[in-house]
DNA sequence: GTCTATAATATGATAGAC
DNA sequence: GTCTATCATATTATAGAC
C-alpha cells in the first residue's frame, strides 16, 4: 500500500471512530489525509472498502494477540485467563479508536464483509469459552453458567473502547491491570489479600 | 404527545438503534410511523430532536429506576450493590434499542443536547460511586481502585445494550442475575458455594 | 394533520486535464 | 497520482393544496 494509501486508512480510522461511518463523508477522510476528494478513489475502492479493511485488520490483529498470549501463557487457567484479559483489554484501551470501528460499526459493511468479521468475532469467543471450560474442568473457575461467563468476560474488554481516552485517569496498563483482576474475581479465582 | 408523534418516536428509536442516527433518514422514519415525510416536522422540530427525546428520556428513566432501587433496598451496601446491578442490567437488556441510542448515538447529539445528557450520565456515576465508597467503609468491598471498580461495573451492565437479542440464548432477568452476580464478585463480595 | 411537490444542500463516485 | 469539475442521487426540511 502506497503513503497516501495508509494516510487515507488513518484518516478514515479517526474519522469513523469520531463520527460513525455514515457521519463520515469522503471529503472529511480525503482532507484528513491531506488530498482532495477525488485521490481516494485512486487508493480504495469505496468508503465501505475503507470500512472492511479497518474491521478486519482489527479483527484479526485482536485474534492474533489473543491466540498468541495463549500459546505463551503456562498451563494453568488461572494464568492463561489472567494474560488473556490483561492483552485483550490493554489492546482496547491502546487502540481504541479502531476498536471501537471494530465493535460498533459492524451495522454499516455489507452482508459479505459483515459475515467475514463475524466468523472471526465466533472465533474469538469460541476461544475464550474454551478456557472458561477448561478452568470448570479444573476446578479452579466456578461459574453457574459458562457461556453467560463468557460473553461478560469479553463485555468487560469490549466496553473498554467506549470510555478509555488518552488523557484520561489511568493509563492502558493500569485498565488491563483492573480488568484483568476482574476477570479473575467474576470466574470464582478469589485473589489473596492484600 | 398526539399518537402519531408516538409512532414517530417508536419508529426513530427502531431505526436509529438499527442503523445509527447518520444511517437513518427521515424518511426511514417516517414510513416506520406509516406517514410521509412532511408529517414528521408537524411532530417533531428536526431528527435530532428525536434523538435529543429518545436519548434525555432513556438516561432518565435509567437514572430514576437506580435512585428508586436504591431507596428500596435494605440499607447493606452488598444487598444495594445486588439490587442496583440487577435492575439497570435488566433494565438495559429489556430496553436494548433505547439503550443502544443512549450508549453509542451520543456524538450525533448537538453541543447543547450533549452537555444536558452527560450531566445525568455523571449523576449515575455519582451514584454508584457512593454506593461502592460505602461498600468500602462498611469491610464488604476489596477493591484496589474505586473509581476503576464504578467504571467497570457500569461497563458490565452498558455493553448488555451491545450484544443482547430479545431471541438469544437468555432472558432479560437471567442475564441481570449474572451480571448481578459477576459484579458481587468483582468487588470482592465471595458468593456462597453452591 | 396529512399529502404532494420541491427547494437547498450534501454526498459517493467518476471524468478528464495536467 | 493528484487536481478541478461535475454527475447522479439522496437528504433535511419547507410550502401550499386539501
Amino acid at each position: 500500500m502506497s503513503e497516501t494509501g495508509r494516510r487515507l486508512l488513518e484518516a478514515a480510522t479517526a474519522a469513523f471512530a469520531a463520527k460513525g461511518f455514515h457521519g463520515t463523508t469522503t471529503r472529511d477522510i480525503a482532507t484528513g489525509a491531506g488530498v482532495t476528494p477525488g485521490a481516494v478513489y485512486v487508493h480504495h475502492r469505496s468508503k465501505e472498502e475503507l470500512l472492511f479493511q479497518i474491521s478486519r485488520h482489527g479483527h484479526e490483529a485482536t485474534l492474533d494477540l489473543l491466540r498468541s498470549t495463549l500459546d505463551q501463557a503456562p498451563d494453568d487457567p488461572v494464568e492463561q485467563l489472567r494474560a488473556l484479559m490483561f492483552e485483550f483489554a490493554r489492546w482496547e484501551a491502546v487502540h481504541h479508536t479502531t476498536a471501537r470501528i471494530v465493535n460498533y460499526e459492524l451495522q454499516a459493511l455489507s452482508p459479505e464483509h459483515l459475515a467475514d468479521v463475524t466468523a472471526l468475532r465466533r472465533d474469538l469467543r469460541l476461544l475464550v469459552r474454551g478456557l472458561v471450560e477448561r478452568g470448570q474442568a479444573a476446578g479452579v473457575f466456578t461459574v453457574s453458567d459458562a457461556g453467560l461467563a463468557v460473553v461478560t468476560l469479553i463485555s468487560l474488554c469490549i466496553d473498554i473502547a467506549r470510555w478509555f481516552s488518552d488523557d484520561g485517569e489511568w493509563t492502558a496498563e493500569q485498565v488491563a491491570a483492573g480488568v484483568s483482576e476482574a476477570g479473575l474475581r467474576l470466574v470464582g479465582v478469589v485473589p489473596p489479600s492484600r
